[in-house]
DNA sequence: GCCATACTGTACCAATTGGTTCAGAGTTAT
DNA sequence: ATAACTCTGAACCAATTGGTACAGTATGGC
């Protein structure tokens, strides 16, 4: 009855993710999806409404690929060691070009804190969900006495969620390893949560 | 042989400055600055040259006040009391409008980054300079005995301006002073830099 | 063959973007 | 008064913004 299924989809979702990722919302032109995604401007309106529909659909697959990283370290490794698995997939493993792009949701409350809040409590409320399950994690750890119980699973949790906005800040003034393994290093260490 | 001068162009460079701060280079536009501004649009041409070049004026403004902020600090503090003192200034005692902002350097190098590096660079730089005043004075503590010496200056003004990009993210998020000052006095802490 | 569907490409839209130009009004000193 | 100057306001510009409409072309199953 009907032509082939619709086209990629999930290519072209993740091609846009891209883009938005480095550039940001309002310095992203539809043109410039477009040519990303390989899709027809008609085409681009049938399957994703509008560009901000697609940002969230965006932000969403970020947010949520991001925070499976955090429970697949959960479910493989001592729950102290989150926090290090998390800065090497996220920060110090990818790829430099990757790096330099920062943490999309990070991007995203900063450009768009006044300017569309909506989007921008999105992106909060994606990086919440990560810190509860760094919080989850350091309850666990000091349970089992493998974490100093000096401060709360929640302060704790607030501090590496900081230390990790501060590194997304860095990461775009300069993604190079050698810049950025000694914050980490350092401020593992300073929480206790080092190797 | 002439009119008066045009002396209102610090008092509209200050409403551009707030203005970009609040919501971005690409955010802002034109009639949005000159009606902050109060001034018509050849006028703008005629003192500023392009949106860009007052931008560029804009974050040099900022930036300088802000390491006016450091410099004024170190003169009449002990130097390891200098990062206290610098958030306390720029994020708790800021009226929670003024802390919504963020710092415009950080906002700057997150937006532009991809986008207009020359700009993002501009940003880098002042904040590098920033990061250098805390180096110096963390090297004088040092030579005093009233810091540990087990970090260099170097590291530890690194971790400082992280954990001062971190909160500046959270400011956006949420600019209470309930929500920073758990992350400042634990930050300091950890630091070995608290009161 | 036929018809339904999924796409592309282009033309088009109104609104907005940053930027230029210019006539005229206001202000000051000579 | 006149000349020198600084403004304003509006008209205008080309380019770009996000979004719509539609004719035409594939590609299927019947």
């Amino acid at each position: 009855m009907a032509r082939s299924p619709e086209f990629d989809r999930k290519k072209a979702l993740e091609a846009a993710m891209k883009l938005f990722w480095a550039r940001g919302y309002t310095a992203t032109s539809l043109p410039d999806l477009l040519e990303a995604m390989g899709i027809a401007r008609s085409s681009f309106y049938a399957s994703f409404s509008t560009k901000r529909e697609l940002f969230t659909e965006c932000l969403q697959l970020f947010g949520n690929r991001t925070l499976a990283i955090v429970d697949e370290s959960a479910r493989k490794l001592p729950p102290a060691a989150l926090p290090r698995a998390f800065f090497d997939a996220t920060v110090l493993d990818a790829p430099p070009r990757r790096t330099r792009h920062g943490c999309m949701m990070v991007n995203t409350v900063l450009e768009l804190a006044e300017v569309d809040p909506e989007l921008s409590q999105l992106a909060t409320q994606k990086l919440n969900a990560i810190e509860s399950a760094f919080a989850l994690a350091f309850q666990l750890a000091q349970q089992k006495g493998q974490l100093e119980t000096s401060r709360s699973p929640e302060e704790l949790a607030s501090l590496v969620m900081t230390l990790n906005f501060g590194l997304r800040i860095r990461s775009r003034q300069n993604p190079s390893r050698q810049a950025l393994e000694p914050i980490i290093e350092n401020g593992l260490s300073l929480l206790g949560l080092a190797a």
